[in-house]
DNA sequence: TGTCAGACCGACCGGTCGGTCGGTAACGTC
DNA sequence: GACGTTACCGACCGACCGGTCGGTCTGACA
């Protein structure tokens, strides 16, 4: 019955699953195929290189993401909702691909060529934004200078990169309810008190 | 001349950076010994293996780290003077030994054997007793219950662990002010209002 | 001067890696 | 029913991997 569905499909999901759990190194080709139930002709009909297998994992993930922030910065809400609906977004995207997140995360540091030059702008470009989103609100008064900009974008980055680490999909906590979670923690270390 | 120094310590040395820029499974015996400076049998002689390395890369580390921690827990301060000296001694240690926390964090999820089973234990330890603080702080009225320990706890973990890849030795910020910035925001957020 | 041990050398080993390639079977099209 | 295309097979390749091992050099000590 799996015969039905395209090859290129069930070595992506094995792929992703394997470089998840053992990182993109630690994985051979072979292991792939074993699990996709195909051969080594087969696959490298379908992808050009391993190496191109784990681009294609990445996706479009970090893509569709920037253009999530592009439309709630859009909406143009006061600092603190935008902030909120960011974090929220954010944290339901990373857990729906949480897998392809670890991987994405974790190998990207190490892939130093220009082939992931495009992945590594895009994610500097959403951290940018989120920065420059806490900046603008501190310096209009809407948030406490209790931390730098830079501390605070990577307290949020911090916790949601490693979030594929900890999550479970089967848990009682879902993604919503982790994103409100931690958008109520950041917005009361940026509450203005007097 | 740098022949004087001893050449386990210079392997080690070279691992370690090698590592941290490429990962492990990237990292080739023969890239560290030509760093180094000697050859296979040399490096043989002095290490039963490329894991073995790994391991002395994280060294005491993790174990260290403990101790620091016991040590301040025994001092029984207040919830929040405690939580702020956790955090700044946790970044300065991060910090002082940045490279090899960076190998430590990155491949201790891939390496599943028994092995490394001391290592995750201590870690689990460290990440407990900084839970169970938390939910104590919030159970006496100390902290707010913004939010939940676990969260606020992975928020913590998550900033640190992910220090080596920002930090920057040679920049303004030092450990201490990072540290203690970073004290800033989380007690902020537990911070009690009424 | 003889001896011994530790430090180190470098050729070599079996195995695994990512990747290639000539071939074949199924199938849509005319 | 001939033909091109697409999907796939599996034997094979050279490079490189971690690790071994017989041997050499050197310095401390007797």
């Amino acid at each position: 019955m799996t015969g039905l569905t395209g090859s290129r499909e069930r070595v992506l999901d094995a792929a992703v699953d394997l470089f998840a759990r053992q990182g993109y190194d630690a994985t051979s080709v072979a292991q792939v195929i074993d699990r996709a139930g195909l051969t080594k002709g087969g696959f490298y009909h379908h992808f050009a290189s391993k190496e191109a297998l784990l681009y294609e994992v990445y996706g479009d993930l970090i893509t569709r993401q920037l253009e999530h922030l592009e439309a709630i910065l859009a909406r143009r809400l006061p600092p603190g909702e935008t902030l909120r609906a960011v974090i929220v977004d954010l944290v339901a995207s990373t857990a729906a691909s949480a897998q392809r997140a670890l991987v994405f995360w974790r190998e990207l540091n190490l892939l130093g060529d220009e082939s992931t030059a495009e992945y590594r702008a895009a994610r500097r470009r959403y951290h940018d934004r989120v920065r420059r989103l806490i900046r603008r609100g501190q310096a209009s008064g809407a948030f406490a200078r209790v931390a730098s900009a830079d501390m605070v974008t990577f307290m949020i980055f911090g916790v949601i990169n490693e979030l594929p680490l900890w999550y479970d999909p089967n848990g009682r906590k879902k993604p919503a309810q982790i994103g409100a979670e931690l958008a109520d923690i950041v917005l009361a270390a940026l509450e203005v008190r007097q």
